[in-house]
DNA sequence: TTTTACTGACTGTCCGGTCAGTCACTATCA
DNA sequence: TGATAGTGACTGACCGGACAGTCAGTAAAA
């Protein structure tokens, strides 16, 4: 259960860091909406750079992102960055690792109930992504780890070994449950247990970009999906 | 000094002085263009330059590529790039454009065949995807318009118009055919014909990714899939 | 005062794009 | 036949702008 990036106060980016140098009369403190509590100081500065990071990362990518951009959306200095990211290639990789996990959390804890049934498991699998991913920015996190992944082999193997490799077997976990109990139309499913979660990629990517011209509709493509790989009422 | 990668095929342009573009009959007297090269000469340049480019491109990202490579990799001076490409840019969306076409033309052969039932069709589908783009460096190009596309307006709205707005009309003509014949198991699948091609976007980008970690049965997959979709022998 | 947090002008490097020059070749002339 | 001139293909050193990263300095906190 890792923080999970939320890019929600963007508004703290407008023109805070250019106050400098006009002396705003009696105002004695900084104009930074963080003034004091050094306990919780750090921590939420970190936030407001991650947070600026995702944007402009997931609008520009790595490369053609500058630290400068990030640095304004933060409304902090550039020279703030290094105080808490050894480099941009860093900053990168924390802010895609500290994303990785809450999906991972939510589908560990529906393979150990039991008592959901296979349908069902899929089914608020898929809606939760939709709901949390594919809605949300956070797609665009996705989005960065398959276009960048290959050009940071640590960040990819980080995570198919924190990640991947464990969920790949819980899913076949649930889908063995189910199988064993006649919930499952394929017995090959339990081979591929990708082909669960590939409509979710595609949804995503639809989404992410050509969703401008013509909108997904994902439940039902998530619905339809669900239906088809398990056994019981359809549509 | 250039290593001059390799003299390339000096010997053909000897002797027979084929280049004649102008089919003008018996033009006595050639004004101009002395020294133009061989007929296929400028053809296969370009290729080797989109070819060069395709490497450098999908292992860098648009940004980090450097035409320095490109022109490397390909056997010519950077200059030599901006006699076939007008700019980085130019190259990079001529590139995806070329490839875009292949499936396309691929899909609309199986749907302009009325005899070809909708599990074929799927299958057929499926397996050129599997051979022709998942197997092949074609994949990387798929990668790269999902991360370069969002900075490339012009390219994203290419695919859209010329292949996506295209396709997913043709693929529902499939499985309204396949429907009117009850080889299909959900009606809904109609609705949502992108979901045919969704786990090949997965598999993609699963052995993209991960493939040097874990092989993902693709074939398995693919056929998995497709039984799941269509009515018939199951196994 | 010392310590901590932050700043932003500055520097060195990198790379897209340019263009004056070379080369291989051919057509025409003597 | 050889000599001369013309052409387009190609080259690569160079230029200028952009940007990651630095650090001397400033401001607030302790």
């Amino acid at each position: 259960m890792p923080p999970a990036i939320e890019p929600k106060d963007r508004a703290t980016s407008a023109g805070s860091s250019k106050a400098k140098k006009a002396p705003d009369g009696p105002t004695p403190k900084r104009n930074g909406s963080a003034a004091r509590a050094p306990a919780g100081r750090k921590a939420q500065r970190r936030h407001q750079i991650l947070s600026a990071a995702l944007a402009v990362f997931s609008e520009q990518g790595f490369a053609a992102a500058r630290l400068d951009d990030i640095a304004a959306r933060a409304g902090v200095a550039k020279g703030t960055l290094y105080l808490y990211f050894e480099s941009k290639e860093m900053l990168f990789e924390e802010l895609l690792r500290e994303a990785a996990t809450p999906m991972y959390g939510r589908l560990a804890r529906i393979a150990a109930d039991p008592r959901i049934s296979g349908r069902d498991a899929i089914k608020r699998l898929l809606d939760a992504f939709r709901r949390e991913i594919v809605e949300t920015d956070a797609r665009h996190l996705v989005r960065l780890l398959l276009s960048e992944g290959p050009r940071f082999p640590a960040l990819t193997a980080f995570y198919y070994r924190e990640i991947l490799s464990r969920a790949v077997p819980l899913l076949r976990q649930i889908l063995e449950r189910a199988h064993e109990r006649g919930e499952i139309r394929s017995r090959k499913l339990l081979e591929v247990p990708q082909l669960v979660m590939a409509p979710a990629l595609a949804a995503l990517m639809w989404e992410d970009m050509f969703g401008r011209f013509e909108q997904l509709d994902v439940e039902t493509l998530f619905n339809t999906h669900a239906d088809l790989l398990t056994t019981g009422e359809d549509q």
